[in-house]
DNA sequence: GAGTTTGAAACT
DNA sequence: CAGTTTCAAACTC
C-alpha cells in the first residue's frame, strides 16, 4: 500500500513548485523507499513518513531558504524547520495522518530536486546551528514566512498524497503509540509546539487543530520572548510531534484532541519546554535540528535496543531510516542526534513528572493501562518515584505499543501527571501487578490515583467515555493549577467513570464516590477524616452507596487492609472514603508498605492478585465457537473454584455465585446448586466440548476444563476478572454484585483493564442469556466501556491468537499457555508479543481503530480469530465492539466482524481448525511482517523467561486442577 | 445494629 | 499438602 502511494507522490514535479517531487531521484528516495517498505511490513509507516518528512523538510527548507535569501538567516528558519521537521511528523499527527506525508514528501522532493539531498541536510544542520542563534533574534517571523512557503509547497504534495494521508494516519497512530515515551512529558508542550510547528511547517490543510496557528505562534513567540534558544523550540517541536500524534489520534477518534490540545497548551507550554531545554545543550539542539525528524524518531533509541516492544520497533524503524539518511550525510551527527534524542527522551521523562502536574493527557494513564496489560512487576513500579520516564520506557518497551496503548495515549494524562506532581511518591497504585498502577506515577492519593486511572480507563473504553474524557479534559484545562488539577482530574475521571458506569447501574455509587472524593481531594486530607470517622458512619455511607452496591468497600478491622481479606487490597486499589476500615494501611501514604505486602503475598501466590474469574481457554478457538459447543455454559469460571459446603453455591458466600459464574471442575463445593451453572453441568459441557470440537484445543491448549481456565488466565490474566462483572450484570440482576465488580474490579482494579475480553465472553454464558435483555445490554455497555481501554487486553488476546496462528506452535503456545504464576509476565509477554508480532497487525489495528490504515486489513484477520475465540459463541466482544465502541475500536471490530460474520474462510481468515492452522491461515500479505514481529518477540529478554515460567506454571496448574477434578 | 454464618485467606 | 485459625463479608434477626 505504502509503496504505491509513495510512488505516486514521488512522481515528478517541478522543482520550482517543490510541491511535487521526484522522490526517488535522490538517494533520499532510496531511503524513503526502504523506509516505506519497512513501514509497510511493520505498520510503522507513520514513523518512516515522519523521518522522511524530516529529511524532506530539511532539504527543501534549506533549498527554499537558499533560494529565498542569501542570508543565513534563512537557514535559521531552516533550523526552525529542522525543528519543524521534527515537528513535521507531529504535523502529520496533528493533522491526523493525512497531509503530513505530503509535506514531508514535498520537502524531501524539493531536496531531491535540488539534488543535494544529504548535502542539504548537512547544510541544514549547519544552518540549524546558525539558525539557533538567529531564531532567538526573531526568526519567528522567518519561520512563519517559511511556513507559508511550505504551506504552499506542501499543499501540492498533500494533494498528491491522498494515499499518503492514509499512511500518515497510521503512522501517526503508531507514532503516538511509540511516542508514549515522550508523550508524557511532551504532550503538554507538544500541543502548543505542534500547533506552532504545524503553522510554520505543516500546511494549514494538514493541520486540523483549530487553534494551532494561534497557539503555535503564541508558543513560539513566548519561547522567543522568554529568550529560550531554538533548542527549546526544537525540543518543543519534538515533543509536540509526539503530543500531536497522540492528540491527533485522540482527536481523530473522538475529537478529544482539540480539548486536550487546548488543555495542554494552556497548561504546559513553556515550563516543559524550558525543562527540556535545560537538559539539552545547544549543541544537542543543533544536532537535533539537523536531524529533526530523525531525532524524533531516535528518541526511543535507548529503549529500542533493550526493548522489543512496538515502540522500540517503531523507533528502530525510525532509527533505521534515520541512520541511512544520516549516513548519507552525517553518520556521526546522526549518532549524536540519536543520543540527543535519547537524552531528550530521558530528559523529557525527567521533566515529565513536572509536566504531569500540568495534567496533559496522560501517558501516565496510558502507561498505567499499559502496565496493566503488561503487568509491570512491582519492582519496576518501585522506581517510579524518580524516573517516571524510565519506568515508562521500560514498561513500554516491554509492553507492546498496541492499539491499546494508543487508546491509552488517548486517555487523559492529566491525572497521572498531576498526581506525579502533587505526589512525589511512586505510582502508588500499583497495588495489583495486574493493575495498571505499576506504570503510573500515582503520586496522588492512592485511591484517587487509582480512581483516576480507572476512570480514565473506563472513559477511554467507551466512546461515550471519550466524550466524558474530553469533558474532563476541558474541566481540567479550566483548572489551571496542579493541585486543583489533581482534584479536578480525579473528579473528572470519576465523573467520566461514573458516566460510563451510569449505564451500568453503578452510577449512583460512582457519583457518591465522586462527590466524596471531590470533597476529600478538595479538603485535602479527607482520607484522614474518613479514617477518623467511626466505622458505623462509614458503614452507613457504604450502605447508602452500596444501594447499588457498586461502591462497596472494605470494612477491615484487623488486617489493616493489607491482606487479601480486604477487597480493596485484593483488587489492587487503595481504600477510599467508602471504606470503613480501621487502621488502614492500604493508602497512598503507605504505598511502600502496601507494595511490600503485595510482594510478600505474591511471593507466596503469584496469582494472588490475578483475576479470579477466568474465561475458559477452550472458548478461544473459533472452531468451538462455530460449533456452538461452548455457547451454552457460561465460559467464565472461578479460577480456583469455590469450596462451599453449606451455602450450596447459592449465596454470596460462594465466590462463584458472587461472580455470577458457574461452578466448575475446580470447585470443591458440596451440593452445588449454583444458578449460573452447576459444577456437574460444567463438567458435562466440558466433556462435550472436548469430544466435539475440543480436540483442536485440546491438542494444543487444553483438553480439560480446568486447564482451560488456567490457560485463559495465563493467556490473559486480565480476562479473568472482567468476566465476572458482566455476568453479574446480566443474570441476577444483582446490581450489587455487578456494581461491586464493576466498581471495584472492573473499573478500579487493574484487573478490570483486561476484563474486556472476559466481558465479551461473559454474555455467552447461558446465564447471561437468561438474564434480562436489559441486563445483557447493560453488560454489553459495560463491556463496551471497558473494551475501549481494554483494547489492550483485546489486543493481547489478539496477539495471543496471532501467536498461535503465526508462530511455531511450541513457542507461542508456551507463551500463551504461559503459566498462570506470573500473570504480569504473561501480560507483559502478551503485550510484547502483540507489539512485536503486531507491529504490523497491532499497529494496523490501532491505526485502524484510530484511522483506517493500510495495514489494518491483515491484523483484523488474526484478530478476528482471536476475537472469535475470545468471544466464543456469542461473540459478545464483537457485539460490544459494534455497539458502542469508539471508532477505533469499531474499526478493529470491523476487521473482526468479517471474520466472524464471514465463514472462517472469511477473506484471509483461514478456518481455524487448529491453532496451527489458524496461525498459518491468518497470515496474508502482512504475514511477513508478523513473522518478523514474532522473531522480534523472542528477542525480548523478559518475554522468553516469562513465557517459560508461565508455561511451567500453567502446566503445573493444569495438573493441579486435573488432580482436583480427578479427586 | 448486633449477632451469626460462611468460606476464603492465612497460618501452622 | 492438610488442617486449623483468622478474618471479613454475607446473612439473619
Amino acid at each position: 500500500m505504502d509503496s504505491p502511494k509513495l510512488s505516486e507522490s514521488p512522481v515528478p514535479s517541478s522543482s520550482a513548485s517543490a510541491s511535487t517531487t521526484t522522490y526517488f531521484s535522490s538517494p533520499i528516495q532510496l531511503f524513503s523507499e526502504l523506509i516505506f517498505f519497512k513501514i509497510q511490513h511493520f505498520a510503522i509507516a507513520p514513523l518512516l513518513s515522519l523521518s522522511l518528512q524530516i529529511l524532506a523538510v530539511n532539504s527543501p527548507f534549506s533549498n527554499y531558504i537558499s533560494s529565498l535569501s542569501p542570508i543565513k538567516h534563512d537557514k535559521a528558519p531552516h533550523v526552525t524547520r529542522g525543528l519543524l521537521g521534527l515537528n513535521s511528523p507531529p504535523l502529520v499527527f496533528t493533522s491526523p495522518r493525512i497531509n503530513t506525508l505530503g509535506r514531508p514528501l514535498s520537502s524531501s522532493v524539493e531536496a531531491s530536486q535540488n539534488g543535494e539531498g544529504d548535502k542539504q541536510r548537512t547544510n541544514e544542520s549547519c544552518n540549524l546551528e546558525r539558525s539557533v542563534t538567529e531564531l532567538q533574534e526573531g526568526l519567528v517571523i522567518d519561520i512563519k514566512k517559511e511556513d507559508d512557503n511550505w504551506d504552499n509547497v506542501s499543499v501540492q504534495p498533500s494533494s498528491s498524497s491522498g494515499c499518503v494521508d492514509e499512511y500518515l494516519a497510521d503512522p501517526v497512530e503508531v507514532d503516538c503509540a511509540n511516542s508514549a515515551y515522550a508523550v508524557n512529558s511532551n504532550l503538554k508542550q507538544s500541543n502548543n509546539v505542534l500547533q506552532s510547528s504545524v503553522n510554520g511547517l505543516v500546511d494549514s490543510e494538514n493541520i486540523k487543530i483549530g487553534n494551532k496557528n494561534n497557539v503555535g505562534k503564541k508558543v513560539d513567540a513566548a519561547q522567543l520572548l522568554s529568550g529560550q534558544s531554538e533548542e527549546n523550540i526544537e525540543r518543543k517541536l519534538i515533543s509536540e510531534d509526539k503530543s500531536l500524534k497522540i492528540v491527533n489520534e485522540q482527536g481523530a477518534s473522538q475529537g478529544l484532541s482539540d480539548e486536550f490540545q487546548k488543555f495542554e497548551s494552556d497548561t504546559f507550554d513553556l515550563s516543559s519546554k524550558e525543562r527540556e531545554c535545560k537538559n539539552l545543550g545547544p549543541q544537542k539542539v543543533v544536532e537535533d535540528h539537523g536531524n529533526g525528524c530523525n531525532g524524533f524518531l531516535h528518541q526511543p533509541p535507548g529503549s529500542q535496543q533493550g526493548v522489543q516492544s512496538f515502540e522500540g520497533f517503531a523507533e528502530n524503524v525510525g532509527g533505521d531510516v534515520d541512520v541511512p539518511v544520516h549516513c548519507m550525510t552525517h553518520d556521526l551527527e546522526a549518532s549524536e542526534l540519536q543520543r540527543g534524542m535519547s537524552r531528550r527522551c530521558l530528559q523529557f521523562g525527567e521533566a515529565q513528572p513536572e509536566a504531569r502536574a500540568n495534567c496533559s493527557i496522560s501517558t501516565n494513564l496510558a502507561n498505567n493501562i499499559i502496565s496493566t496489560t503488561s503487568l509491570v512487576t512491582t519492582s519496576e513500579t518501585e522506581g517510579l518515584g524518580s524516573s517516571h520516564l524510565d519506568l515508562r520506557v521500560t514498561s513500554r518497551t516491554r509492553q507492546l505499543v498496541n492499539l491499546s496503548q494508543l487508546a491509552i495515549n488517548m486517555i487523559p494524562q492529566c491525572y497521572g501527571e498531576k498526581s506525579s506532581l502533587t505526589v512525589p511518591k511512586p505510582s502508588g497504585i500499583g497495588l495489583h501487578l495486574n493493575s495498571i498502577v505499576n506504570a503510573i506515577p500515582m503520586a496522588q492519593g492512592g485511591s484517587a490515583s487509582l480512581d483516576l486511572a480507572q476512570a480514565i480507563k473506563s472513559t477511554c473504553q467507551s466512546t461515550e467515555n471519550m466524550d466524558s474524557c474530553s469533558d474532563a479534559f476541558e474541566k481540567v484545562s479550566a483548572s489551571p493549577q496542579d493541585g486543583t488539577h489533581e482534584v479536578k482530574v480525579c473528579t473528572i475521571a470519576d465523573s467520566a467513570i461514573s458516566e460510563s458506569l451510569s449505564a451500568m447501574e453503578s452510577i449512583e455509587c460512582n457519583m457518591t464516590l465522586n462527590t466524596k472524593r471531590k470533597f476529600s481531594s478538595e479538603d485535602g486530607d479527607s482520607d484522614e477524616v474518613f479514617d477518623q470517622q467511626s466505622p458505623k458512619t462509614k458503614r452507613k455511607k457504604l450502605s447508602n452507596n452500596t444501594d447499588g452496591e457498586g461502591c462497596k468497600r472494605c470494612n477491615c478491622k484487623k488486617t489493616k487492609c493489607l491482606k487479601l481479606y480486604c477487597d480493596c487490597f485484593a483488587a489492587g486499589i487503595y481504600c477510599a472514603e467508602p471504606c470503613s476500615c480501621q487502621g488502614c494501611f492500604n493508602r497512598p501514604e503507605y504505598e511502600d508498605r502496601v507494595l511490600e505486602t503485595r510482594k510478600q503475598i505474591e511471593s507466596r501466590n503469584p496469582l494472588a492478585f490475578a483475576p479470579k474469574i477466568v474465561q475458559p481457554f477452550t472458548e478461544f478457538p473459533l472452531s468451538i465457537r462455530e460449533d456452538g459447543m461452548r455457547k451454552t455454559p457460561s465460559s467464565a469460571r472461578h479460577k480456583r473454584g469455590c469450596n462451599c459446603k453449606r451455602s450450596m453455591c447459592l449465596k454470596k458466600y460462594c465466590e462463584c455465585y458472587q461472580a455470577n459464574v458457574g461452578c466448575s471442575i475446580g470447585c470443591r463445593c458440596e451440593g452445588c446448586k449454583n444458578v449460573y451453572g452447576k459444577k456437574e453441568d460444567y463438567c458435562v459441557t466440558e466433556e462435550m466440548v472436548n469430544r466435539s470440537g475440543g480436540e483442536r484445543l485440546e491438542s494444543r491448549v487444553t483438553a480439560k476444563p480446568k486447564k482451560d481456565f488456567l490457560h485463559s488466565e495465563l493467556c490473559d490474566p486480565h480476562h479473568l476478572t472482567p468476566m465476572t462483572p458482566s455476568f453479574n450484570c446480566s443474570d441476577h440482576g444483582n446490581k450489587a454484585s455487578i456494581s461491586r465488580l464493576l466498581s471495584r474490579r472492573c473499573l478500579p482494579s487493574p484487573e478490570s483493564d483486561l476484563t474486556i475480553l472476559s466481558y465479551a465472553k461473559s454474555p455467552r454464558s447461558p446465564r447471561t442469556s437468561d438474564s434480562n435483555g436489559m441486563l445483557l445490554e447493560t453488560s454489553k455497555e459495560k463491556m463496551d466501556i471497558e473494551s475501549y481501554c481494554e483494547g489492550i487486553s483485546y489486543n493481547n488476546a489478539v496477539v495471543l491468537a496471532d501467536e498461535f496462528h503465526h508462530t511455531p506452535l511450541p513457542n507461542q503456545l508456551s507463551i500463551v499457555i504461559g503459566s498462570s504464576s506470573s500473570k504480569a509476565r504473561e501480560l507483559t509477554n502478551h503485550s510484547r508479543l502483540q507489539v512485536d508480532p503486531r507491529r504490523g497487525s497491532l499497529i494496523s489495528g490501532s491505526s485502524l481503530l484510530w484511522h483506517s490504515s493500510p495495514i489494518t486489513p491483515m491484523p483484523p484477520l488474526d484478530e478476528n480469530k482471536n476475537l472469535q475465540g475470545l468471544d466464543s459463541a456469542d461473540g459478545g466482544l464483537y457485539d460490544i465492539l459494534e455497539d458502542d465502541m469508539p471508532d477505533i475500536l469499531k474499526d478493529t471490530s470491523m476487521a473482526i466482524k468479517p471474520v466472524k460474520a464471514g465463514s472462517p474462510n472469511g477473506k484471509r481468515v483461514s478456518p481455524p481448525h487448529n491453532l496451527h492452522q489458524l496461525g498459518s491461515s491468518s497470515s496474508g500479505p502482512l504475514r511477513s511482517g508478523r513473522k518478523f514481529i514474532l522473531k522480534a518477540v523472542p528477542s525480548f529478554p523478559p518475554l522468553t523467561p516469562c513465557i517459560d515460567s508461565k508455561g511451567s506454571n500453567t502446566h503445573s496448574r493444569n495438573g493441579l486442577q486435573e488432580n482436583r477434578s480427578n479427586d
